[in-house]
DNA sequence: ACCTAAAATTGACGCGCGTAAAAATTTTGT
DNA sequence: ACAAAATTTTTACGCGCGTCAATTTTAGGT
């Protein structure tokens, strides 16, 4: 209600009848001042609503109350949803988020970290591009920041990793797959960002072999994030190619599956695991939309509170203990599987 | 290449032979120091790498290069969409853009804006809540901070309105639906956040007396931004219940329309313009998944790259005017109609 | 080579706050 | 009530840079 405009902490200190450093102190943290002074300034605080300059609060504090977030692309509504996650667990815990968005490309992650680097952030939650990252870019940052990677590991960078288990995915459908019907065809990029997806090939590779029977891999084409219409393109050609041995098709991710059940629709293919079905479509992620394709999408989930949990708990364990680890850990969350109606 | 830790601007001054006032005169703008001088500080900014204590810049000038961006709600991709295309547009204009998400919330809308004006930014460029905003907290950040109202208005506040013409929106889908077939009714959630929605709604109705039809409005339950979910549902019962009197549904949403297309294909209803459909579904946004779902959705689009771009336009216009403007303005730009499978 | 305008340097102050040391005050235990 | 402990106050410096006034150096024209 007060109508004054309060400059900067000494006035402010003043208006509370304290010293400028015992303010100061309370800043830091509440709890430091003795109960009764603590009031005072709350009082005060609620009457002339005063919050010390965050720039010059960040200059003279070697580190900051900030928490880098980096993702290789915001407008999927995986990494946004993972974002909005790890964001609300680090207002939680006081600290101040900083989402960033690499939109796809190299210079705009380099360009991220930099930036980063000069707001000398407590930690970073780093999702790199992957396969297009700058290696050495990233490298450097690691060293000066201490940072935790999350979703797409690059050996050895960053003091911790954690993700989800690539392999225990792509098990866990193929398994479901071939004793629900005949064995899947492998659906990807040839050339993907994320190196997520090369460990989704391998593992079907393997998990095939586990099976006895032959694999079948289809790969695409194409280039950037737009994965639906790569998908969509991409299936079309195959099918008309004959490409996919058996009526069963596994994407890598859901969102190729997505465009693989466009061009299924188009091409009035019925997908699903009903006897009147052409195809059976699966897919790995969980994607927010997956529940609402046409057929709602059978997929494998990525725990995603495990995964923004543990990670942002990885951080703030790091930070406390001066920023760095004894030895790099990695942490896998398994999935779990969601069985719709596409297969 | 060189290995020196250069901790301040004195030190940089030194080792590119220059002093310190010079060194400050070209961050803040290179042109303004003869052409050979420039020449060595950019010389020694490749072999020191150095920059500027972003903390100490900012808190010397008043007015920071931090330009704000709030959207409602981030992991719905069209917000994602359309703060990617503002980021950008501020990074190209040299200024540091700062995302935050309101996740549907009034409380993280209020606290972004708190954050924000500790930041002291430029300006801001604010997506509000609508509905469920608080008013007073916006009108009195506007008050404060030079701020432009982009996607959703709210009379009054900002120094200007960017965003899409919903009438046109609705007066389009409705015209193409009656003139290719049934008319449409009318499919929304009964208490919209976003005021673009009340809009439509008055736009249908306007639309329709138009053209002589009678109007027939569903209104669903539901809150939140799980809008595919309470679209699903809605369509359950009210197409159970024969709610929808012409086999043509406009859906006040892509997100809407998404969940009223997965309630369609679990109930074996075929949806599209041709002879063996049973309805028609269509459409307003332009989701990007939109052209991805089954069948690909008819969607009045919005001018994504207009209203990004004119925003930050007039953002920037504002701030070279000192921060205000004479008054306010309210620029609509019109969408257009992307005929697809559905309708 | 000389003059002038333009640019760079010098020296200094201020921004708002963190923080440290010493002194003064208040609280706590007995 | 009194000494010890805890807290607050006083005083002062430093952070890195913006910015200003006065001075010196440089560049461009003749």
């Amino acid at each position: 209600m007060g109508e004054q405009k309060i400059r900067n902490m000494e006035e402010f200190a003043a208006l509370s009848g304290l010293s400028r450093p015992t303010v100061s102190k309370y800043f830091n943290d509440p709890d430091s001042v003795r109960p009764s002074t603590r009031k005072r300034i709350e009082q005060a605080l609620e009457q002339y609503d005063f919050r010390p300059n965050i720039y010059a609060v960040n200059q003279n504090r070697r580190l900051t109350k900030n928490i880098g977030i980096v993702v290789p692309y915001l407008a999927d509504p995986f990494f946004a949803e993972i974002a909005r996650n790890i964001e609300q667990l680090c207002i939680d815990t006081g600290y101040r988020p900083i989402l960033m968005s690499s939109h796809g490309q190299t210079d705009q992650e380099n360009d991220n970290l930099d930036t980063l680097r000069a707001l000398k952030p407590a930690g970073v939650l780093l999702a790199p591009l992957g396969r297009i990252s700058d290696k050495g870019v990233i490298e450097r940052f690691c060293r000066d920041v201490p940072t935790v990677l999350f979703d797409s590991n690059i050996e050895g960078m960053g003091e911790a990793f954690i993700g989800s288990d690539n392999a225990s995915f792509v098990d866990q459908t193929v398994d479901y797959l071939c004793r629900s019907g005949e064995p899947p065809c492998f659906f990807e990029m040839r050339t993907p960002a994320n190196p997520n997806a090369n460990k989704r090939r391998i593992a079907y590779l393997e998990a095939m072999a586990r099976h006895g029977e032959s694999p079948v891999v289809v790969s695409v084409e194409g280039d950037g994030w737009g994965f639906e219409e790569i998908g969509r393109r991409g299936a079309h050609s195959a099918i008309a190619a004959g490409d996919f041995k058996t009526n069963t098709i596994l994407c890598s991710n859901d969102r190729l599956a997505i465009g693989v059940l466009s061009a299924c629709y188009e091409r009035e293919l019925r997908v699903g695991r009903g006897p009147d079905c052409d195809l059976r479509v699966a897919s790995h992620d969980d994607h927010p939309f997956s529940r609402f394709t046409c057929p709602a999408l059978t997929t494998a989930a990525h725990d995603y509170k495990a995964v923004a949990g543990r990670s942002v708990e990885t951080l703030f364990e790091m930070i406390e203990h001066g920023g760095r680890f004894r030895e790099r850990t990695e942490t896998l969350f398994k999935p779990y599987l969601v069985v719709r109606a596409s297969a």
